[in-house]
DNA sequence: TCGATTTGACCCCG
DNA sequence: CGGGGTCAAATCGA
């Protein structure tokens, strides 16, 4: 079970790194010499050694074989265990290479070093454990050296807080994307956004990173629908800003201007980008103000002017 | 200055 | 008695 999960992990991964290759090939076989294609290339080369790296991070965990006390069960990883302990209080344990990005603040209460482990274990707290008297804790560890690295997190005791405070009770964030600016949410979670041309299909991409000190750049991407921009939040912030953008080669217009689709949400969104002589896009910039429980999930449609 | 993190000491349970 | 979990003073950094 555990083995086959991992596996359907790693295959997905591997099918990804087959994509990027075929993209990367088609890419290639074109010619282009431009700089916006070389950077194409760049960013579709590193995607596709992250590909091959989670790859074999799930891999050599899996020979490794992580191993629960309680319970003698082993976990592989991304794998989600969960049971109750003595108190009946929910335990629920996983493996992830991003062990901070649960959608919950946290903060360290301690850290030990545990027999026969290469790497400490961390003791974590709901940041509202004492305003709310939230019991909810968990236990982070480090497994192994891949990149990324991958950590045994046991999560106990469920959030009796009001917080989520990336999901909704915070005042109005601006969060403006411009070309290849950085955006920083919380000091421990660094964003990096960067902004990339796909020529000739004068596809752009958007590409959010994050990065934290134990599992280091974390990247995600989000499919799109032709003309649309789905944007949706998984289960925590900070993997979850991720955008495509594609607009056909019909669009001529300097200004593309996003429209929300859904009118509870406050958010605004509007976007220009920028044509060459050619009228060949040739970068994109965004403006959005949002609050954080429009992160949640927002779909965008936009209206372009066509000359 | 205050909140978060670090880290050594202490407690508890098997 | 030893190892894991927590406490709390010291330290850090925004």
């Amino acid at each position: 079970m555990e083995s086959s999960v991992l596996l359907g992990s790693a295959i997905r991964e591997m099918e990804r790194a087959s994509e990027l290759t075929t993209k990367l090939q088609s890419l290639v076989e074109l010619g282009d010499c431009s700089d916006t294609a070389k950077e194409s290339a760049g960013v579709l080369s590193e995607e596709l050694l992250q590909a091959c790296n989670v790859t074999l991070s799930m891999l050599k965990s899996r020979r490794t074989n992580v191993r629960i006390k309680s319970g003698s069960r082993n976990v592989a990883p991304h794998d989600v265990l969960i049971r109750r302990d003595s108190r009946r209080n929910y335990v629920r344990q996983e493996v992830t290479a991003a062990p901070f990005n649960d959608g919950h603040q946290w903060r360290k209460y301690g850290e030990k070093t545990i027999a026969g482990c290469i790497f400490p274990r961390g003791y974590y707290r709901c940041t509202y454990s004492k305003d709310q008297r939230c019991e909810a804790k968990k236990h982070v560890q480090q497994q192994d050296c891949g990149v990324p690295s991958l950590f045994l997190v046991i999560y106990k005791g469920e959030h009796t807080c009001k917080s989520m405070v990336l999901r909704g009770c915070q005042p109005l964030e601006q969060l403006q994307l411009q070309g290849c600016r950085e955006y920083t949410c919380n000091p421990s979670f660094p964003l990096k956004l960067t902004a990339t041309a796909t020529p000739p299909a004068h596809s752009f991409s958007l590409r959010f990173d994050s990065e934290d000190r134990f599992s280091g750049m974390n990247t995600t991407r989000k499919s799109v629908d032709e003309g649309t921009i789905r944007w949706q939040g998984e289960e925590t912030l900070q993997s979850s800003l991720s955008a495509v953008v594609t607009s056909s080669s019909k669009v001529a217009s300097p200004d593309l201007t996003f429209l929300e689709s859904m009118e509870t949400l406050q958010s605004s969104l509007s976007a220009v980008h920028d044509v060459d002589d050619e009228g060949s896009l040739r970068s994109l910039g965004f403006d959005i103000d949002l609050l954080r429980s429009d992160l949640d999930d927002i779909d965008l449609s936009y209206n372009s002017a066509i000359n």
